[in-house]
RNA sequence: GCCGGAGUAGCUCAGUCGGUAGAGCAACUGAUUCGUAAUCAGUAGGCCGUGUGUUCGAUUCACAUCUCCGGCACCA
């Protein structure tokens, strides 16, 4: 006789075993409507799960992340029904629940094009519309791999093989469809309405590059049409963003085939950069690192012996000249070793923390470039403290603070923190590798940050914290990272002199806070979609003339401004004010001034904000005194 | 690197079922001297990514190649 408990503490009982369903329809006709699924003491399941004793009960339905999450699931399933149905020879796979949406990959003998994705979509409204039940069943793991072996299904079969030898197997089955899943699945198909296929893809069957490629279709599905609208409106926004269409734009950089993956950097976006990199050098300063610069190019032996020609052989830019092999250099930290083990250092001298913009090369894979985020020539605002083993936790914790505040005064709040621990081709002993990790952890602990473990992620000579800047449109990139090193070191024999006159082999954190400077200004210009704070804007204020009776004024105005250190620009074309405006507040500057006849009569400047704002009249102090208080503010608390 | 798609004027794009191409904006010239998101008129501008082939003829068809786009794999 179950007990069942619900969320608002009311309890049902029960004669005998009850399916969900039955409990949902007891609770409410509107409820069981839309039930979903449920979740049965914290686990999610079935409408049709049968329960044969006591149970907490709550109703999963599209207004719940996991009800939403289901509805994605089943909407994987109809598109692999559809998919079967146009194209029996088509063999399924695997089909997951992704953020915003669901794939399923496929075996196809000849591509998908565009076209029979919009004969697949139409397939799936059409069988969900016929509101099919959706009927879970176990079968023996033996009996499932002979079912689907009969169907031609080898991929399911290998899949179900790889599972362990006692776990029951479900299928589920939507008329004639039946697929090997975990479920939970919608109760109807009729629950499956808001979805779209967006694109289709390679895929590599189980993710490795070994292995064939298989053709991967990616849907969004929603509760309902209205959130579907609504996202496909986020991704247009999100498209307007892109740091490649406002380069263009905007004209701060470009790339062009005669070098992939490298960047051309216009004066505009050069400004920008110079902004971020002189804000960085300040900071260099304040936390007591020395800047310095090392070869672009350098012998293979140095490569060879810090271990990258081994690691990345395939990666790196090869040259060479006089029967010597050089690589062009994928890394500063071997260079920066040279440095350390100039003279000799005593313990006194530790931390020793050698800072540098060092820009690196590296052969990315062609497949791999996207703009200013994965570049083959990228500047890394990289440093490397040398410490003793008891300086590790008080520099790591410094680095973290430096971290967050740059992450703040660039306008970044939401960051999100991952531990990665060792690969499996990696460098050094295990011991070593468990005093790093344990190293780091106690770190984040103390300093009190979220962060999510990645085992496996570590570079080959350490483990390392890597930190994720959220954009405000929710996508993520990696930008910091901090890696504690015990080898290289060793390796490039540094060695420091101890309190009792020991030659001790020094510790080395890497660090880079923004990473590259590359994506990060990719990353800033999607952030703040172009419109960037005063502090970083590569032109902060435009002089516009209403007629050229103006001009002697604007430039008097343009050249007090460039004086006092203001980026500053005249247009005195003989064009309408309003054109002039136009175009730039299409360029994004901060803020127009506008020259007429009434201003130079009364000695002063009439301000408009970028958002179209009327400031008014005021005399050129006020807008110094006004400009220079929003550049005072850096990146702070700005949105894009 | 792998799968798929795409490369036409400075930009955004149309077009040719094989007969050497067009629009808007930008540029240039002229007129207009104007008050808060586009003044008017005219002119010029292209080896249709590159190479090879098929053809009387290729921007169009085929093959190769480069680059870009969307994913996958990779990212010290």
């Amino acid at each position: 006789m179950p007990t069942i408990s619900l969320p608002d503490q009311r309890q049902l009982s029960f004669e005998g075993p009850v399916t969900v369903e039955t409990v949902v329809a007891e609770i409410g006709a509107g409820l069981a409507k839309a039930a979903l699924a449920a979740e049965i003491n914290g686990r999610l399941v079935d409408l049709s799960y049968l329960i044969t004793s006591d149970a907490q009960l709550k109703v999963i339905t599209s207004k719940d992340t996991e009800g939403l999450a289901v509805l994605r699931h089943s909407s994987a399933h109809l598109l692999a029904q559809a998919v079967k149905a146009l194209f029996p020879s088509a063999q399924v796979t695997i089909g997951p629940v992704i953020e915003d949406g669901f794939y399923y990959d496929f075996a196809f003998e000849r591509p998908f094009t565009p076209e029979d994705l919009l004969q697949i979509e139409n397939k799936m409204h059409e069988l969900a519309g016929q509101n099919f039940p959706v009927i879970r069943r176990e079968m023996a793991r033996e009996e499932a791999l002979a079912y689907f072996r009969n169907l031609g299904e080898h991929y399911k079969a290998e899949i179900i093989e790889d599972l362990p030898k006692n776990e029951t197997l479900s299928l589920y089955q939507q008329a004639d469809f039946v697929d090997l899943c975990r479920g939970p699945h919608v109760p109807n198909t009729r629950h499956l309405k808001a979805f779209k296929l967006m694109k289709v893809a390679g895929a590599y069957w189980r993710g490795n590059s070994d292995n064939a490629m298989l053709q991967r279709i990616y849907g969004t599905a929603w509760a309902d049409d209205k959130a579907l609208a609504a996202y496909l409106y986020r991704l247009e926004e999100a498209e307007k963003r892109d740091h490649r269409k406002l380069g263009k734009l905007l004209d701060l950089f470009h790339t062009q085939e005669e070098a992939p993956g490298m960047i051309f950097w216009h004066a505009k976006g050069w400004q920008i950069y110079r902004v971020v990199e002189s804000y960085i050098r300040d900071k260099l300063y304040e936390y007591d690192y020395q800047e310095v610069r090392t070869p672009q190019i350098v012998d293979k032996v140095l490569w060879e012996k810090s271990g990258h020609w081994d690691q990345y052989r395939e990666e790196m830019w090869v040259t060479s000249t006089e029967n010597r092999e050089y690589a062009i250099k994928p890394m500063n930290c071997p260079l920066h070793v040279q440095i350390f083990k100039q003279g000799i250092h005593s313990y006194r001298d530790l931390p020793l923390r050698l800072a540098e913009f060092g820009s690196c090369h590296r052969n990315e894979p062609s497949g791999t470039l996207h703009g200013l985020m994965r570049v083959r020539n990228f500047t890394q605002d990289d440093a490397h403290l040398f410490v003793r083993e008891d300086q590790i936790e008080s520099e790591a914790v410094k680095l973290l603070d430096l971290v967050y505040e740059l992450y703040r005064d660039f306008g970044f709040t939401d960051i999100s923190c991952r531990l990665s621990t060792r690969p499996e081709k990696r460098v050094g002993n295990d011991a070593i590798w468990d005093k790093a990790e344990e190293a780091l952890k106690q770190v984040l602990i103390n300093k009190g940050v979220d962060w999510t473990l990645q085992p496996g992620d570590g570079a080959f000579y350490g483990p390392k914290i890597d930190f994720k800047l959220r954009d405000c449109l929710g996508r993520e990139w990696q930008c910091g990272t901090v890696q504690l090193d015990f080898q290289m070191p060793e390796r490039l024999d540094a060695y420091y002199i101890d309190e009792a006159g020991n030659k001790v082999i020094p510790v080395m954190l890497h660090r880079a806070v923004v990473g590259s400077m590359e994506r990060f200004i990719g990353v800033l210009i999607e952030h703040f979609a172009g419109k960037f704070p005063a502090w970083l804007a590569p032109i902060q204020a435009s002089i516009l003339t209403v007629t050229d009776k103006q001009s002697e004024y604007a430039q008097n105005i343009c050249k007090n401004l460039k004086k006092q250190g203001f980026r500053v620009q005249n247009d005195l074309r003989n064009e309408k004010i309003g054109f002039k405006i136009r175009e730039h507040t299409l360029q994004k500057v901060p803020y127009l001034l506008i020259i007429g006849d009434k201003e130079v009569n009364s000695g002063q400047v009439t301000v408009r904000s970028r958002s179209g704002e009327d400031l008014g009249a005021m005399d050129l102090s006020a807008f110094a005194l006004h400009l220079n208080a929003e550049i005072d503010l850096l990146g702070r608390g700005v949105g894009g």
